[in-house]
DNA sequence: TTCAATACTTACCCGGAAGTTAGTGTCCAG
DNA sequence: CTGGACACTAACTTCCGGGTAAGTATTGAA
């Protein structure tokens, strides 16, 4: 089973809440659930490059189950499923902000970190243009 | 090194911020350096029960890498060293409260499912329906 | 007839996170 | 003179999260 060391028991509610986002993709789904309201499941694969399917239904098959998200299954020809967020989802979404937005500011020190580290300081801009990229991750 | 994959090219604030906490009992160190202020590296691992002292101290080091705690070392016999929060690492675990909050509702919830949920063999106060489930304080 | 699109499912594999155990040097209590 | 406290370090092993690739059923389009 996919939930055999989950829902643990927790020391505090942080383990609780940081258990729910565990996962390479969670907090970035749940983003994107977030800004659009209702996806499919081919528009979140797309709205996350990157992310295969099996992790894509795998993670949301663990945040319903965890009261997240909702999954509306329409029995067409194809088929059409629609993913949203519950109001657990929306909840959590809010409660991750301050994190994000620490992350954000860690983001820019970093950069201006690289800037001030690399050879010429000419450019620095906050994209920065010696952060690494990899194909197939896309900077936002 | 222990950095490889981590400092990754983020997508966004949450992903930064997620990083940092990765590891199990990152935010849990977060938190008793929080409330105690300065923790020896003893006084730590007695307060995580379960941690083992090889991740105790690999955390510890990422976290001071990333700027979020501080190491102050008495070169005495035997030897001391205090660990305490920076400035970053008292922000983050401001940034993590909201997340905190939402796992201690989850908790509550989940205490609550468990509770309807089990033939009550053990606790079951009364079996008034009328009477509200609350777990009240969290069961640590 | 073959291909694309839909939303998955299944099998296999790899790397890294985490656990286990042992060892370091110095001092003091017993 | 043996052991423990202290703060680690190192070697080895286990486990599992995540990646890759292929297969499923159906229909319409090329």
């Amino acid at each position: 089973m996919v939930t055999s060391t989950r829902r643990g028991p927790y020391v505090c509610g942080i383990d609780a809440g940081m258990d729910v986002v565990s996962g390479k993709w969670k907090s970035l789904i749940l983003w994107e659930l977030n800004n659009h309201g209702i996806r499919r499941f081919g528009e979140l694969r797309r709205g996350l490059p990157g992310v295969s399917e099996k992790m894509l239904i795998q993670h949301l098959r663990e945040m319903e189950e965890d009261g997240l998200v909702h999954r509306e299954m329409y029995r067409e020809v194809p088929p059409r499923v629609e993913y949203s967020l519950t109001e657990h989802g929306t909840s959590l979404n809010e409660a991750l902000r301050p994190l994000g937005e620490w992350g954000t500011r860690r983001r820019e020190r970093l950069a201006a970190e690289d800037a001030l580290t690399s050879t010429s300081p000419a450019a620095p801009r906050q994209a920065s243009p010696t952060m690494p990229v990899h194909p197939g991750q896309a900077i936002v």
